[in-house]
DNA sequence: CTTATTGCAAAGGGTTTGCACCATT
DNA sequence: AATGGTGCAAACCCTTTGCAATAAG
């Protein structure tokens, strides 16, 4: 359950893509290194602006087949949310929810799930395989909840 | 409890439209029909297919802000998944969650909902306001169970 | 007659794709 | 040398918006 470091995750992921076929371009690695080091979940443009400061060249839809290859391996996980930001995307080991707030759409990572696949196997059918989830809570953080002349429509 | 017919539940809605200022026009009063006389979760595209039997003139900008009005009044909800068929539309009454399969990307309503919003009021901070949830399910229906052959990438 | 709504066309934003060139293995 | 990846540009899809004409109240 421990949570690894920022570099040994790095490093079991290139491992996992060197195996896997597929190269290790350094494009790719600072991208990599980029969702690593960061808590949040992120949309495409925020990982390529974080990644552009390195590679000016690159374009998004190099940072969208990255993704779309992590998320396809299991590395990382795509979040799909009622907002305007785009599906985001969260290195993928701890399985986990999120908090987003109506007034500034911030987000909240939960701590542990407290959902249980087996739970509802029954409830959707008695034939179908549940194989994961997703929840999420909306509503409004301190600061929104303090402020509602702030909320936006 | 009870589920209204469809009829009921469309005069409902009318009723609820004209008290709040907003006019019954026939494309409108017939989105609202076909809403409620579907029970899987629709997206615009599909709504707009279906009225536009009627009404063959109707873009989709209308239907657009058709569903746009009545989720912003609460008449339905809006589920966003990991699919491309963009945001589905629900008549609203009734909360409950769906059921997504990776393999045919058909989806099932589940009955109730098994989650409580207080329940996770501590989850996220103390002085977050939670107002609503998404959670859905995500796996392999039973045709697509028994046949992994035809599953999509 | 007033105000909301439609229809049209165009724009917007996120994401994907084809292709030639280049980098990794 | 072989295979995958990048960059670029264009295409796609879903959704929104401005505006003039039209219809509901």
């Amino acid at each position: 359950m421990a949570q690894l470091d920022p570099a040994s995750q790095q490093e079991a992921i290139l491992r996992r893509l060197k195996a896997s076929g597929y190269k290790l371009t350094p494009q790719r690695r600072e991208i990599i290194r980029v969702l690593s080091e960061t808590y949040e979940p992120q949309n495409a443009q925020q990982v390529h602006e974080r990644v552009a400061e390195k590679f000016p060249g690159m374009g998004m839809d190099t940072v969208y087949r990255n993704l779309r290859l992590l998320a396809a391996l299991g590395v990382i996980s795509q979040i799909n949310l009622l907002s305007k930001r785009g599906d985001l995307f969260k290195l993928g080991g701890d399985h986990h929810h999120h908090f987003i707030c109506l007034g500034c759409d911030k987000i909240v990572c939960l701590d542990g799930c407290p959902l249980d696949n087996n739970d509802f196997s029954h409830a959707a059918g008695n034939d179908f395989t549940i194989v994961s989830h997703s929840f999420q809570l909306y509503g409004y953080c301190t600061e929104c909840s303090r402020n509602h002349g702030n909320i936006k429509k």
